[in-house]
DNA sequence: TAAATATGTGCAAATATGCGCACATTAGCT
DNA sequence: AGCTAATGTGCGCATATTTGCACATATTTA
């Protein structure tokens, strides 16, 4: 099959958002239950979101960093507390920009391998 | 912090969403390729697959199996081959939905946890 | 300074996941 | 039936990840 010079970069560029830390961090339970909690309660230091899940403080610690990493969460350092908030920004637009790669996908490569709905 | 019935089903909703098997199974190296080449090769059977990729053809067989259970693949069985697609229209349903999530999420909570862009 | 609080980190055990071989199963072909 | 091709599956090994303890570091407080 060969493809424009225009399709392969969307689908490079979908693959390339999809073969990221971001989904990987994303998908780890734990990692969801800290999110939820951080969405429910709002700017949150380490020791409250420990405090609130059965996993030791440290652990809470390395995913909390993993997730300011990949721009999940945001962290701010004051005096001797962490506080974490979602980072709204960034959360929505990693999701819009594979939402727009996928669209794009299926309008111009129709022919790539989707199942298109009748 | 209280919340309306309203808002918790919106934050509700946005976590199910993420702690699915959904993610986990996307966030895998070798099941992005697998997906890139399905996107790029159209409908192909397991064996073509596993031609064009490092691992063993039962390692492929298992890989694409846990994409079609999530909802990434369709699988049509047509004698001895089993013939895999993207299953686009379930694989973008489920972005548009998290962004939407996420947007009502902004609108209706923005006081849950969320660092808004001033 | 000493104590208390909040967080970061090294390390090893537990757990999960990916991997490929060997073999089973199913379907078509001669 | 016998053979080949395509796929599914049990199993053990290798690797990756998570987890929690013990301890280090940093910061506030008495």
């Amino acid at each position: 099959m060969i493809y424009t010079q225009q399709q392969m970069e969307i689908v490079n560029d979908l693959v390339e958002v999809l073969d990221s830390k971001f989904f990987k961090t994303l998908s780890e339970p734990v990692r969801v239950q800290i999110f939820k909690f951080v969405l429910l309660n709002g700017r949150v230091d380490i020791s409250t979101i420990a405090e609130n899940m059965p996993q030791d403080r440290s652990v809470i610690s390395r995913h909390l960093n993993l997730m300011q990493e990949v721009g999940i969460l945001a962290a701010q350092k004051e005096s001797r507390h962490v506080f974490y908030t979602v980072n709204c920004d960034t959360f929505l637009e990693r999701f819009i920009r594979i939402t727009d790669l996928t669209k794009a996908c299926v309008q111009e490569c129709g022919p790539l391998g989707c199942r298109m709905s009748k």
